[in-house]
DNA sequence: GATGCTAATTGATTTTTGTCAGGCAGGCCA
DNA sequence: TGGCCTGCCTGACAAAAATCAATTAGCATC
């Protein structure tokens, strides 16, 4: 079935609005590949050769510098990445890894920039996902440079809080040590920022977390979507 | 003279390339307005109702929350901001202040979107912008998550020496305190920053700096192209 | 069940950063 | 000139976060 993928990428806003013969051009050099756990897809510095598509599992988006590695963004199906990259045709800013078993397509860049080119429609859901993802990355920062820590992670809770739909407990969807680095800290810092907030009603029992009273975490995080939301 | 201003905007990399048509269409209810400084020209969560360009003056970009505020971005002519919530219709994620008398040009968002849907150069001009926008706030976020503050100013100096062309003395562009907001410390804690820096060969004297061993500070500093290079 | 591995936790300590209060220098204006 | 801003600097202190070392808990494997 080697065209079996062909559906799922093609129900990404980024390429279903695009013409059929395009497309295909597009995907004709494509093509899917599975990993492993732990696999360094991209390192930041290298030149964009694929745009990816993370069709199952999950992919660590990482920096590196003098030694030492911060995790930026985790991506789960089905979502792209490196498009920035992609398009303007400079190295990687950022490392790439897989968490778990994972299946990614792979675009040469080549083709998305020469479709990029010619065709108005797929240029215009370019720009709506690049301005999704610059929005993103500021609501982050702001989220950095203007909480603490323990703010950082009680908004954290709440919007994973959110994503259970509401639900009184929930999963962490990761190994606490790359929360940790996702939040700016140290794993030490974030074990003794989730004990902090057991006055706040969290309860910590391994991966698994239940807010009870949410009005009272929300005392503290005063989460506003101007950060938090993540669809604004 | 109420068109002079068309030259300046159309000689920007975004309106450059689309037709005469378009732009007239898109400069039709455009309007430039002088602003005296200190003005907050939008505030964040506000609709977005226009694209704005920097024509002459200075302008901060800056983010609040919880009684705070951090300083963003600054920008000088000829530069646009906020694009990315004019597209999306999203409202502002952050705000913007004249930092002196300024000279702004207004173009309705409305008629930003519309010429974006019809006109493929233009889509693709926007492209090319957004994705430089996301990588500099990508590197911005890779600056603070790596890098302690000491490092965020070395490299912050050696990056004004390269915009000096390498001079062995420079002047910094704006207030230490809103430096010190930029670079996410205290304006106390910049200025103890400046003096760790002087062993490194740093003079500071009132806004001047200058570099005595570049070779000395870029061994503390260790830039990189992926963080520090403009237009990587 | 014992062994070894890894992640997570904990406590003690240091480093980094922020806060608060006071002082100084330069610019502005009555 | 004197008074009064404002921006910046300085020192003492407090808070936040990182580091280091040691322990514990959970898992997989033999």
């Amino acid at each position: 079935m080697p065209d079996s993928f062909f559906e799922e990428v093609r129900g990404l806003h980024l390429f279903s609005e695009m013409s059929e013969e395009n497309f295909s051009a597009l995907m004709r050099a494509a093509y899917v590949q599975n990993f492993p756990p732990q696999i360094e897809l991209i390192s930041e510095g290298d030149p964009s050769d694929f745009l990816h598509v993370v069709l199952s599992g999950k992919v660590d988006l990482f920096a590196r510098w003098n030694g030492h590695e911060t995790s930026m963004a985790t991506l789960r199906p089905v979502s792209t990445f490196i498009l920035a990259a992609t398009i303007r045709d400079a190295p990687y800013l950022m490392s790439a890894r897989t968490l778990e078993k994972s299946r990614i397509a792979l675009i040469p860049s080549q083709d998305v920039r020469a479709i990029f080119d010619i065709d108005g429609d797929f240029a215009r859901a370019i720009v709506a996902e690049l301005a999704l993802a610059y929005r993103s990355v500021v609501k982050a920062q702001k989220d950095l440079k203007l909480r603490s820590s323990l703010e950082r992670l009680a908004n954290y809770l709440l919007r994973q809080q959110d994503r259970a739909h509401g639900a009184e407990d929930f999963t962490l969807p990761y190994e606490k040590r790359r929360l940790a680095s996702l939040l700016g800290m140290t794993p030490e810092n974030l074990s003794r920022a989730l004990k902090a907030l057991k006055p706040y009603g969290v309860l910590v029992d391994g991966n698994r977390i239940s807010i009870t009273d949410r009005a009272d975490l929300e005392g503290l995080a005063k989460p506003t979507p101007l950060i938090d939301d993540f669809l604004l």
